[in-house]
DNA sequence: CACTTACTGTTCAATATTGTACAGGTTACC
DNA sequence: GGTAACCTGTACAATATTGAACAGTAAGTG
């Protein structure tokens, strides 16, 4: 019986409720799963590797506004007032993503009140995690946001330990991600190499916690 | 019978669902309605009124992350993990809410399938409206973004007319809005104010298509 | 191998932004 | 009336950020 106290998220059950109602499908890298603009028509789940949302401005700077990752469900934007999409969602390395078309999902939720109220846990995340992005754009320098993604692209892998995986990923994708210019990702990058905070030749090895201390100031 | 297309939400519904089940309460200006760090265990609907939500930083800056009006419910991140909140928030002018416990929302999207519904919706505009804010702040510089700020105020009012009613918002206060210094508002109001984008002294009207066209620059 | 493509380190001038300061207004309140 | 609190217009130096450029390196491809 399920607790009334609180609404937590449970990729797998949200899985489970979806069944067989959903279909997989490869793609390769940088190969986009929906574009900017598309009529949003479905749902997506993440079996495999990682997907990269993008938004391209009208003055044509792009943004990456999301990283997801195994277990992370994209596309809610569907639902709603029919829409287009605002974003554009691009495989990151091969990715395995399971689609699921917007009826469906509306039906689930319809019909299955416990999938509704994990779908309600999953907006709360979702809505806590953008929060918290908005506010680092409106409180921290570029510096401070550089230190915060590599921090949540470490977060990525393996969790205890105090360095975090090699990471791959070029100045030009990190300069999108956290807002600023590649010139000034550079800059930084170098900066922290030399203050000892990051490993990088080639692919960048993070020290969270000596990031993490440059985060807090 | 409710469309099984999409999702909608609508204010009126929502109430009717929560009933007698909710406590209202007058607020003065500027009367904290709940702050930064307290337990967040109730969600809370403007009955009358505005209500804003600042967050304060680890650095003593303060940002206006949002602005609800009659009819906006807000402190959904009650829901979910037990947790804190993350911002502060303020009643403007005098204003009437209503406030419900967490246990009560939590057991009403429990028992009715229709309200669980009506919150997804809410929950999917509101990501979307904060998505929004962010992309502001990665594309825009801080003149577009008042302009855009100003926009939004002005939409308060009446939708038809070229003009906005008057508003009365401090620099002070659209500085913390639009996430800049207030001199820089200052700067960019008498500039708004020499292009005849706005009207401006002591209160602001807005002309609106004007302030649009220089968003679309 | 020659060639293309993508990434990096670096520079530099042009802007944009911050933070602070000061002199005057207005308003609310005792 | 006086005074405190708040608001405004303005100025300015110190930084931060942009955008574009250029040369060098590495990797992939025919």
């Amino acid at each position: 019986m399920p607790s009334k106290r609180a609404l937590t998220f449970s990729p797998g059950m949200f899985l489970k409720r979806i069944g067989s109602r959903r279909s997989s499908r490869e793609y390769r890298n940088k190969q986009p799963i929906f574009s900017q603009g598309d009529a949003a028509d479905a749902m997506f789940y993440v079996e495999a590797g990682n997907v990269k949302l993008t938004v391209l401005s009208k003055r044509g700077k792009k943004a990456v506004i999301a990283i997801f990752r195994q277990g992370d469900f994209f596309g809610e934007g569907c639902l709603g007032a029919p829409s287009l999409r605002m974003s554009t969602a691009t495989a990151v390395h091969p990715a395995t993503i399971a689609r699921v078309e917007k009826p469906i999902i509306v039906r689930i939720i319809h019909e299955d009140p416990m999938f509704a109220r994990l779908f309600i846990a999953h907006l709360l995340s979702r809505v806590a995690r953008i929060q918290d992005d908005l506010l680092d754009q409106l409180f921290n320098s570029s510096e401070k946001r550089l230190a915060r993604t590599l921090l949540l692209l470490a977060g990525l892998g393996t969790q205890s330990n105090p360095y975090s995986a090699d990471l791959k990923v070029s100045q030009g994708t990190l300069a999108e991600m956290v807002g600023t210019t590649r010139s000034r990702v550079s800059f930084f990058m170098n900066r922290f190499r030399k203050m000892g905070l990051i490993d990088y030749n080639g692919s960048v090895r993070v020290h969270k916690e000596l990031l993490t201390f440059l985060l807090h100031e």
